[in-house]
DNA sequence: CGCTATCGTAACATCGTGTAACAAGAGTGC
DNA sequence: GCACTCTTGTTACACGATGTTACGATAGCG
């Protein structure tokens, strides 16, 4: 494989170089990142193996940023942070987070650490390095993120409104993972900011968009192959997705 | 979802079944093991998802254990160790560990890293995870794992809903081995969260769930071939099951 | 033979899900 | 402004899956 490229993002810039001189030291490619800016635009220019995103960035917060990039993409974070309650540790991980690092912390082992996680990620190929790719093909139906279209298998062709495409991207970034209706409408709403009506007594608003999602890509709707349902749980995306570039 | 299989390896009989209680009690289904010869027999004979593999283990290293299976097997192991040097926990992850948990540990915490593991092994699409398409074969009968189908031996066909399906599997995987209601119950709701609650006397979802499946898959449900009871007991399947792989 | 604990199951209650129908914007062209 | 279309959330109803209850049947036992 060639070199594993880090994103490295700590407010503290004396911390962020040590890291990264470090890294680079021991054969990686360590990049620097200040703010959720700055990691979408690398996520978006170039690949990124692995993120190690400190918790405490001044008005920003490295377990929402996590929160939020997990909806989106498979991208590895280890979250660095001088809070180190079991708590805050547990928030972390609950976020989606692969591993937990605590400040301060003994340099091999971080490097250790980060090479666990990169072994295991390494062993998925088909879904380890997406990142800004635009084709994406599932049992004979073709994504195309460009122009939002999905392409069926038999060559008609059907256009999804915005709220589906979302749906369709969480749901191809959490391939075989069940995911709840609060999970949904929360990678969902990354788009449309804070909006804490999440209390869901009467809201069927995910189970209307699944079955209009189901009705435009699903042969038989009836019988979900790809979106199915969890009964008690929430929905899952069960096919393998492969993934190519635009 | 098919149910994470979690082994649980550690020498203290105490710590294994607390261990594997809470595990069971969190929706996961946790086997005990003792030795590496246990650890063989059950990576062999049975899917393993996840390995909880205590350091130290008597006259056993499982430092060593992990680093001959890493070898031979891909599957994910999270090391256990009142040992909690740096140097010892970067040797548990040179070789292969996915993560090192130093005892004595935050259960809900150990719950959140066994999450993060299996949360980025079931991206991969290429491990064991998802073999669950298991073909069995009883006095005729079939039962696809997948589509969840009996096929009678006449080639009559029918579906069965989710919890008589996982009322069938927990009988296919214990032949001829009476069972009660509350370890029939138990297995069931390893899905649902927890309240133990489940053996009261009024409790009589187990027996209408065997009279549903046996009016499926029993040729005279009045007087059942394959789902027998055991008066005063629980109920047995008392019929050879042949399995394969789909 | 009767007593009693246990079991089988029909009938009912409850819950989660699918979806049609409606309503409320948002955008567009005139 | 107005009419039209498209999108999206809400509501209401239907339906299937599953748990609960009640009552009759039955096995085991004295």
């Amino acid at each position: 494989m060639t070199i594993p490229r880090l994103l490295v993002i700590d407010d503290d810039a004396e911390m962020r170089t040590m890291m990264i001189q470090f890294l680079q030291q021991n054969g990686f490619c360590a990049l620097p990142a200040q703010s959720e800016a700055g990691i979408r635009k690398h996520l978006q220019t170039g690949r990124i193996d692995l993120m190690l995103l400190d918790v405490m960035l001044g008005d920003e917060n490295g377990v929402k940023i996590c929160q939020r990039l997990r909806g989106e993409q498979d991208v590895p974070i280890i979250l660095v942070s001088a809070l180190s309650a079991d708590h805050q540790r547990m928030a972390g991980y609950e976020v989606g987070a692969d591993d937990y690092i605590a400040k301060p912390f003994n340099p091999q082992l971080l490097l250790a650490r980060v090479r666990a996680v990169l072994r295991r990620v390494r062993r998925s190929p088909s879904l380890a390095y997406r990142r800004n790719t635009k084709l994406f093909h599932f049992r004979g139906w073709t994504y195309d993120g460009k122009k939002d279209e999905v392409h069926a298998p038999d060559g008609f062709q059907v256009t999804l409104s915005r709220r589906e495409t979302g749906l369709l991207r969480v749901l191809l970034a959490n391939p075989h993972i069940p995911l709840t209706r609060e999970e949904i409408a929360a990678a969902l709403d990354v788009t449309q900011e804070q909006d804490a009506t999440h209390s869901d007594t009467t809201g069927r608003a995910i189970d209307v968009l699944v079955g209009r999602l189901r009705s435009k890509i699903e042969r038989d709707p009836k019988d979900p192959e790809m979106l199915r349902t969890e009964r008690g749980v929430g929905y899952v995306f069960g096919v393998d997705v492969i993934e190519a570039e635009a």
